[in-house]
DNA sequence: TTCGTCTGAATGAGCGGTCACTCATCAAAG
DNA sequence: CTTTGATGAGTGACCGCTCATTCAGACGAA
C-alpha cells in the first residue's frame, strides 16, 4: 500500500527502482541517530524506509555495512568538498578558515548525519580504527599540508610541530560539533568556525 | 578453582568482602576497552573478575549501571584532582596547564580507562548526554573560571567568549587523547599537553 | 489491443543463535 | 540451625538474517 511506486518518470524503461538505497541509507542515519547502532532493529530501519525488512539485505550485505556506507560517504563527499574549496585560495589562512566552516556547516545542516559521525563512529574503536586509518587520516593530511605550507611562508610559527597543531584544530572543531549536538539550546554551528580561527591563527601565527 | 577466597587479612571480622565490586570494576573497563560496550557480555566480565556470572548482580543493578559507576567514579575523580591541584595555583595560565597535564596524565596512566572514556562513552547519546550533563559540563566550567579570571587580571583578550574558548581547549586535549588510543604507535601522552597549552595561550593572550 | 508467460524485485513470517538476567542450591561462618 | 555471600545452569526475550512466496509489469505473439 501507499503505493508511491509511480514509476519514477526520468527513467521510464528501468525496472529498478534503485533509490530504495537511499531511502534505507536516509532511515538509517535519522534511525542511528535516534536510538544508537547497537539500540536500532533492522525492522526500524526499514519501516521508516518504507521497504520490507527483508528488502533491506537486497542492498547492504549487513546491518554493519549500512553504518559502514553512511561513514564513507559522508567522509570522502566532505574531503571532496574541502579540497575543491580550498584549491582556489592562496592564502593558508584562508584555506583553513575555510576548511574550518565547510566542517561545521556539514555537519550542522543534517543534524542526524552529526550525530551518527560525531556519536555512533566515537562508539566503536572498530570503526574507530577503521575511519581512522582512512578518512580522519586523510582529513588531518590536509590540514597538516595547509600548514606546512603556512610555515614555508612565514606566516605560521616554524617550531610548532604541524601534525600535533593539526590534531589541536580538529579537535577544537569536532568539541564545537559535539556540544552543539548535545545542547538542548538550539544555535548556529557553522559560525563558530571563525571564533576558533581566531585563537588558533592568533596561537600558531609568527609574532607580527 | 582458582580459590583465591583467602579472606582478606585487613577486615577479618567482615563477611563481605566487598572489593570484589573492585574487581568486576576493574575487569569491566578492561573487557569493555577490549570489546566495546554492546560487544562485551556479562559473562566475559564476570569471567575476568574471577567470580560467577550471577555475584555480578549482587553488586551490580544491571550492565549499564556498571558503565555508569565507571564514567562516575573517573569524572568524579578527575575533577577532584584538578580542584585540588590549581587551588595552590595562582597565574591562570598555570592553572590551565595543570589542568591540561593532570587531563592528559590521568588517561595516558590506564589505558583502558582512557578507551572507555574517550570511545564508549562517547558511543552512546544517552550516557553522553547524561554525562555532559553532569561530569563534562563541571569540567567545562572549572576551565571556564579560570579563563575569565585571567581576563579579569588582563592576561587573555576580554573581548573572547570564554564558554567557547574553554570547549576549544577541551577538544584539543580530548583530540590528543583520542588519537593516542587509537596509534599504532607507542608515545607519552602527557608531554602533549605542554604544545597544546603552547598554542592555546598564543592564541588567547592579550599582545605582549 | 489483448492475452499469456516470464522475470526478479519485494515481502514478512519464522528460524536460530545470543545473552542479560534469575533463582534454586550450596557452603562456610557464627 | 541460621544467615548470607556466592554459584552457574537455565530461561525467555530479542533480533539479525533467510527464503519460500507473491505479484507488478515487461515483452512477444497473434
Amino acid at each position: 500500500m501507499r503505493s508511491a511506486r509511480s514509476v519514477n518518470p526520468s527513467s521510464p524503461s528501468r525496472p529498478a527502482v534503485p533509490d530504495k538505497r537511499e531511502a534505507i541509507l536516509r532511515a538509517a542515519t535519522k534511525v542511528f541517530a535516534e536510538s544508537g547502532y547497537f539500540n536500532s532493529k533492522v525492522a526500524d530501519v526499514a519501516r521508516v524506509a518504507g521497504v520490507a525488512d527483508g528488502t533491506v539485505y537486497l542492498y547492504f550485505k549487513s546491518k554493519e555495512e549500512i553504518l559502514r556506507c553512511i561513514f564513507e560517504r559522508g567522509v570522502s563527499d566532505a574531503i571532496a568538498a574541502a579540497r575543491a574549496e580550498t584549491a582556489a585560495l592562496d592564502d593558508p589562512r584562508e584555506k583553513l578558515r575555510r576548511i574550518a566552516r565547510l566542517h561545521l556547516e556539514r555537519l550542522g545542516a543534517d543534524r542526524d548525519l552529526a550525530v551518527v559521525f560525531q556519536v555512533e563512529l566515537r562508539g566503536s574503536t572498530k570503526f574507530m580504527e577503521e575511519f581512522s586509518a582512512a578518512g580522519l587520516a586523510e582529513y588531518l593530511r590536509l590540514i597538516r599540508e595547509t600548514l606546512e605550507e603556512g610555515q614555508r611562508a612565514g606566516l605560521f610559527r616554524a617550531e610548532l610541530n604541524a601534525k600535533v597543531v593539526a590534531k589541536i584544530l580538529f579537535g577544537a572543531l569536532d568539541e564545537m560539533a559535539t556540544n552543539w549536538i548535545l545542547s538542548p539550546r538550539s544555535y548556529k554551528l557553522a559560525p563558530l568556525a571563525d571564533q576558533v580561527l581566531d585563537i588558533f591563527l592568533n596561537g600558531v601565527s609568527s609574532s607580527k
